[in-house]
DNA sequence: TGTACATCAGTGAACGCGCGTTCACTGATGTAC
DNA sequence: TGTACATCAGTGAACGCGCGTTCACTGATGTAC
């Protein structure tokens, strides 16, 4: 069953793609890599033709979920609270923001998946810090706060059980923040 | 090797207190039955004298581990913000506060141990309410969102695998804390 | 108080299962002539 | 352009391992008389 180059990096793409969304729905331990390969509609043994191991697909996968989307940076601050802070990006866990999905397991993860952590949290930080205008002294302290703030409300609003509970979460959230 | 109801009381005792810890450290699939009765000092056939299964001692560790504490309360909104959103705390997973450890997992747990975490969060927010001081119109929103603030910058700092932007997170989140 | 017996906390071997990883194999792709 | 051959993406069986759970067994504890 032989393949083309074009056939392998296709196959890549739909990996790290399942990969990225599957690991922001049931963490980074929560799905095997012959689930992966599976949903990619491969068998398991390919899959290393393609990473040296399971933990180098963790850090590929979550380089490209924190990628910087060309389309979907924010108009301004008011819309990254409204966008970012939300019921649609509650419900979206797959494919909404990994670092609010992976934020309490990445101090367990391997060195390189934290500093691809990192690093999109930096990138995170730095965009916000432009939404919130002219920066003055203490713009990244803001944008540092504002983050904590947003990312912690989307956390807590999927970790309750109670929709009332987790609406709360959302819309406080962005009350305080339009404040700051 | 028979033991007294007093003997089996301590060991549950001491099953529930090490699940706690090391649920908070290595999350809630990263530590095995037989790990945890080892730990105990027991052996792990055992466990099923003292829980119906895994899933029960998930939600009864967690549940004792987000018992209030008599002697922790906070004195008042100062002390809270600057001990919980502190560098002692970000070092203390395995004590530290166990929504802060579990709170991206738990979206993923069973019903009783989300509804255990809920009862936490709600129990959170109605004592930093109380610290906020009297209670006017949104005395509840103010204290949602300051919860979600704290812990964020909290599952943030731990997360993010440079020291300074992991301080910064905690110093940037106590002075917006403070503002509040 | 002493004796006989039932209870049951704790032991450790065993179970079926899914995991990450390896490997011999296959056949279409890509290359050399 | 056609033929011969090497490459290697993908297959699927197999590996060793750790998991949650079960179970027959043990012996001190607790109870009945």
């Amino acid at each position: 069953m032989g393949a083309s180059q074009a056939d392998k990096a296709e196959s890549r793409e739909k990996i790290l793609t399942i990969a990225g969304k599957r690991f922001r729905e049931e963490g980074l331990m929560g799905i095997s890599v012959a689930d992966v390969m599976k949903a990619a509609g491969l068998t398991h043994g390919g899959f290393y033709k393609h990473f040296e191991n399971r933990d180098a697909l963790v850090a590929q996968a979550l380089e490209r979920a924190l990628a910087p989307a060309e389309d979907n940076g924010y108009a301004n601050y008011q819309s990254f609270v409204r966008e970012y802070v939300s019921r649609d990006h509650r419900e979206m866990r797959g494919t909404g923001c990994a670092m609010a999905a992976l934020a309490g397991e990445v101090v367990r993860a391997e060195d390189r998946t934290r500093s691809v952590f990192t690093g999109g949290v930096r990138r995170a930080i730095a965009q916000i810090g432009r939404l919130l205008g002219a920066p003055d002294r203490d713009t990244e302290a803001r944008a540092v706060a504002a983050f904590s703030t947003a990312l912690g409300a989307l956390v807590l609003s999927r970790a309750v059980d109670d929709p009332e509970l987790s609406d709360l979460f959302l819309a406080s959230a962005r009350k305080a923040l339009l404040k700051m």
